[in-house]
DNA sequence: AGCACGCCGACT
DNA sequence: GTCGGCGTGCTC
């Protein structure tokens, strides 16, 4: 009796156990692919987690149904590992794995149907089931799909179920290989020739074809120039050497063709540039060397502009030196891509890079690599994803722009936070973290403050370029004095006009996207909301579409309200959009651009406009908070921020913190090579303490005031949080299991316990919302809390009233 | 995630 | 009278 446990790619929270026979049991291996049979049909790719003789008790276990892989593909760390953040971050462990593994090699299973050898009578069959079984004499096998497609209906389960109920047919589940490896074909001398070393016999033998002695002529030059195989293409590059040739020296035995596997993600290796760090770096670089001989983690504060790449570079090196290998965090490849050439001229080939807009079959390229610990995976670039990868021998992970809120996963689970659960990677592998911002998240500066993590600073800029001037504009005198042009002042309309004349480059900030928020009627004030979630819709003006930002509902704009017929209807609030129209009226000579979510689709979205504005080809370049992340423009000297108000007035208690990451990084990309940079930010309350802290670069001063903020009113760092949002279409039900719920967790648990709230927005996608937040004190046991409340959430799972009440868990929310 | 089992409305 | 709607529960 031989068993294995396996996970399951479904949100299922434990393992399943299958039976094995005697070889098989000897030849799986902990982190290798099984297809198991799960349910009344499917056939599930699974992935085993252990192997042992203990029957299972309470049900008999079924048979395997094949092995899929002769070596593990994940190592039994990163299985460690996903159970950690399965069991932190309150989610299926199926969950993790789903969303870990790249898909193509998790494996569906498709539904086939095959004829029986039986005869039976046509005439008994319905006319759906004649025509299915007339399409199976010409195809031996159809599946599910087709059939739907046969009979043109959606449900095939009824002729299915007739058919075989008549022994017309069987029913075979199989499995495709998703996966296919690019092949390229190469070109070589036939095994005849090869005895022939002697070139000239073989040149005697094409003496008569010119033509073909031309080609081969070509196909030894090529070979001796790098000594490689010789790519077919690459052959029939030279002017005279068509295919038609090749085909005939193919013909004669002469040439040969084979195939090889080509990565699909390569890169070429440039000269390296011998640069030195400058002084500033190469004391931080060895401060970060010295914290780190007796700290896992260290955090780098180094303000915007000031070198930390080089320094990550440096770090990289001596980590590969030690034939380690390097796991490197950015928040989104794909406003990185900067970064990403920064780092692969340099390092070229060693470097694998992993995001989401990758090709699966890309993906499962990197994960191989990553695997066999090939040497062109040294050094693996990728957003919070890459932490799922298998990394053996990993010595470093480095995490840039820590604070960068998306390090964690908002919907769908596992809702992980990929700075922690890294460096709890680190730990199992017992390697080194280092953590780098110019504005640093409170939790990470805190646990540097009180020793938990090493700190090194990095104050200066590069160059000792002095840090922008930053000019506040107070928009409510500005108006009151009508000095304003739509939605710009005098001031930033000055400045962005001198900036233009010095031919260098303006970016504004609005973080708001679409023309405006919402419309409104004049003549009742009526707002056209979403059917489904309780918003306004935004106002598009180009597409004159209004538009939810939270389902994708899209209607015409209407022409008049649809409460009192009137036509009066004004945009009110305004977005990207709307600022890109009024710069084109305020200067309809400079070249513009904006960049938000609903400009950057597409693999090379972001990469386009980044290019032209990199190359002058735009002047002012309008957008979303994207705008901040990590861009280096050497010729931008002034940025606008349109309204920092809306920035800071965010109902969250991170809304500070984050406007000040926000309003600083944004400020950080003006002057960044010799240049002085400018900002101006418009705001109503040039006073607000945030506004004031960015203008001084007051990082210390933010740090302290929202320190003091969160200790008051019990946040992060003091306590942890769990937020529990409950979901239901009917509202009377979830009042009432919210209220249910909150109450018996302020009576289980000994700890703050808010709620039922409404949240601002309290319905999605017809569905309302009521969420409940859990405060959990540092020195609070973390784990005998979760315990507590995944019972309490099993006591409320077992009361028939809130059946079908979604409970979702967010910890470190 | 599927799929089956099970209890209430519009049809041959 | 049945066909079929989707609510709920289970899958090794």
């Amino acid at each position: 009796m031989y068993f294995i446990d396996v996970i399951l790619p479904l949100n299922l929270n434990k393992t399943f156990t299958y039976a094995v026979n005697e070889e098989e049991f000897k030849f799986i291996q902990i982190g290798i692919r099984v297809t198991v049979p799960f349910g009344k049909t499917k056939l599930y790719t699974a992935l085993v987690t252990n192997k042992h003789q203990q029957a299972p008790q309470l049900y008999e276990a079924k048979d395997i149904y094949q092995i899929l892989d002769e070596k593990p593909i994940v190592t039994p760390l990163q299985i460690e590992h996903w159970f950690w953040i399965a069991s932190y971050y309150a989610c299926a462990i199926g969950d993790v794995y789903k969303s870990a593994m790249p898909s193509s090699l998790i494996l569906d299973s498709t539904t086939n149907v095959a004829l029986t050898e039986n005869d039976v009578n046509d005439q008994i069959l319905s006319d759906d089931a004649f025509l299915v079984k007339q399409a199976l004499e010409s195809k031996s096998l159809i599946s599910l799909e087709e059939i739907s497609k046969i009979i043109q209906k959606k449900k095939t389960i009824s002729v299915v179920n007739e058919l075989l109920s008549n022994q017309v047919i069987t029913v075979l589940e199989t499995v495709k290989e998703k996966y296919t490896p690019k092949l390229v074909k190469y070109i070589k001398i036939h095994p005849n020739w090869e005895n022939h070393t002697d070139l000239q016999h073989l040149m005697d033998h094409v003496q008569k074809f010119p033509k073909q002695k031309n080609v081969l002529l070509h196909y030894f030059s090529l070979y001796s120039k790098d000594k490689k195989p010789v790519l077919l293409k690459n052959l029939l590059s030279k002017d005279g050497c068509t295919s038609a040739i090749v085909n005939s020296l193919l013909k004669k035995d002469i040439l040969q063709t084979y195939y090889l596997h080509e990565d699909r993600v390569i890169f070429k290796k440039k000269t390296k540039n011998n640069w030195q760090l400058n002084n500033a770096q190469q004391v931080a670089l060895e401060e970060i060397n010295k914290a780190l001989q007796d700290k896992d983690v260290v955090l780098l504060h180094g303000v915007t502009a000031s070198g930390k790449t080089e320094i990550y570079i440096k770090l990289i090196e001596q980590t590969i030196q030690k034939e380690q290998r390097v796991l490197f965090l950015l928040p989104e490849i794909a406003l990185t891509t900067q970064l990403v050439h920064r780092l692969t001229a340099y390092f070229g080939n060693d470097v694998a890079v992993f995001h989401s807009k990758y090709s699966n079959n890309e993906r499962v390229e990197v994960w191989q690599a990553c695997l066999n610990n090939s040497h062109n995976a040294k050094i693996i670039l990728g957003v919070r994803s890459a932490l799922f990868l298998p990394l053996p021998n990993l010595g470093l992970i480095i995490i840039d722009e820590e604070h960068e809120s998306t390090y964690k996963q908002q919907d769908p689970a596992p809702r992980y936070h990929a700075r922690d659960a890294a460096i709890v990677l680190a730990k199992m592998h017992h390697a080194k973290v280092l953590l780098g911002s110019a504005t640093p998240s409170i939790e990470s500066s805190f646990n540097a403050q009180t020793g938990k993590y090493g700190l090194v600073h990095l104050l200066k800029r590069y160059n000792n370029n002095p840090l922008p001037e930053i000019l506040l504009v107070d928009l409510k005198d500005t108006y009151f004095r009508k000095r304003m042009q739509g939605h710009f002042s005098d001031t930033l309309i000055e400045n962005i006009q001198e900036t233009l004349q010095k031919n260098e480059q303006v970016m504004l900030l609005q973080n708001r996207r679409g023309y405006s928020p919402y419309i409104e009627c004049n003549s009742c004030g009526h707002v056209p909301q979403c059917p489904s979630c309780d918003v306004s819709l935004t106002f598009y003006k180009h597409k004159s579409a209004l538009k939810c930002h939270y389902c994708g509902h899209s209607i015409a704009k209407p022409v008049i309200c649809h409460q009192c017929s009137h036509t009066d209807i004004v945009a009110k609030g305004f977005g990207t959009e709307q600022i890109e129209d009024e710069v084109k009226l305020l200067f309809p000579l400079a070249k513009i651009a904006r960049m938000d979510q609903d400009t950057t689709k597409g693999k090379f979205g972001y990469e386009k406009i980044i290019d032209a504005y990199k190359n002058k080809e735009i002047d002012i370049l309008i957008g979303t908070q994207m705008l901040a992340k990590g861009l280096d423009f050497d010729e931008v000297t002034l940025v606008g921020v349109l309204n920092a108000d809306n920035i800071i007035n965010q109902p969250n208690y991170k809304s500070h913190e984050k406007a000040y990451q926000l309003l600083t990084q944004v400020a950080g990309r003006a002057g960044r090579k010799d240049k002085k940079g400018k900002v101006i930010i418009q705001t109503y309350d040039p006073l607000q303490s945030v506004i004031q802290q960015v203008v001084h670069h007051d990082y210390t001063g933010m740090y302290n005031h929202e320190l003091n903020l969160r200790k008051n009113f019990l946040y992060p760092p003091y306590y942890r949080l769990i937020q529990v949002k409950l979901k239901h279409k009917d509202y009377q039900k979830l009042l009432e299991s919210a209220a249910w719920l909150a109450q018996v967790f302020k009576n289980t648990l000994s700890i703050p316990v808010l709620g039922p709230e409404e949240p601002i927005i309290n319905k999605i996608r017809n569905e309302y919302i009521r969420v409940i937040l859990i405060k959990i004190p540092n020195n609070t046991n973390f784990i005998h809390t979760k315990k507590l409340i995944n019972k309490v959430l099993t006591s409320f799972d077992a009361v028939s009233n809130y059946k079908g009440v979604k409970v979702i868990l967010n910890v470190d929310y």
